[in-house]
DNA sequence: ATTGACTTTTACGTAAACGTAAATTAAAAT
DNA sequence: ATTTTAATTTACGTTTACGTAAAAGTCAAT
């Protein structure tokens, strides 16, 4: 297994490097370090930053982002835990599929309006081509 | 035709009347007012007001929002504003489109998360049946 | 070995999106 | 008429999510 400098991930996420050192800080990433203090990421840290990124995509915050990735992320042995971990994972999927659902109608309203307005710029042609 | 105050619609979606008056401040809403100042929010304003906490809530800043609103609320006459406001509005859609690709891979990997969280708590409850 | 690019920590700065408080005025309720 | 509740503007405060700069150490390349 080979690993990413700090740079390389923000290079490839086009995100600043202050910016991941700031998902350390809160507690979301914790790469590796060399004898010498440089952090080394694992293609696991890199697969967190894409979730934390997908989830800033969404309008989640990093709290929330936080919340979801420890939850996934932890072994949860134990059959309370388990059982918590199910409960609260079922509760974030349906406010996904809220999300998704939302969106859906909105595309559904913005096609109808552009569809709108084309209808009305092939108007605009037509009657311009009576003169 | 009535008429919401601002601590109505405030009310009404759960926001406080300073988020309404930002709104405001920013541009994004323009209320009609009393002779004495008070603000009267006709219908149109709250479908805009909803319009904005929708944006809100997938993850649109409030410039993309007031970006999208006044090209959808202004009347687009000439053929080349049409053009433009159909061609951004296109560009939008797109990205409303990708958003909801996206959060539909999210939703299937939670919920691959969760089958095997579910699985393995079926497992705990069958080796508990033996003791 | 030295230059230059990269990394580290520390720390102050900032934009967005409001919160909160004060002072004043208006509307609604008793 | 007078409380109570709601509204207004002005203005400073706060949180989130970083940006930016400084000082110092480290890595990569010539």
């Amino acid at each position: 297994m080979n690993y990413y400098t700090i740079s390389q991930l923000a290079q490839e996420f086009d995100i600043s490097t202050r910016t991941i050192r700031y998902y350390e800080e809160r507690g979301m990433i914790a790469p590796m370090r060399t004898e010498t203090g440089q952090r080394l990421y694992t293609k696991k840290d890199r697969a967190v930053l894409k979730l934390i990124l997908r989830g800033k995509r969404f309008g989640f915050s990093l709290e929330e982002i936080h919340e979801m990735i420890s939850l996934f992320d932890k072994d949860r042995t134990g059959r309370k835990q388990l059982e918590r971990t199910i409960e609260y994972g079922e509760k974030k999927l349906k406010e996904v599929s809220e999300r998704i659902e939302d969106l859906m109608q909105l595309k559904q309203e913005m096609e109808a309006i552009l569809e709108d307005f084309k209808q009305r710029l092939k108007e605009l042609g037509e009657s311009d081509e009576h003169f």
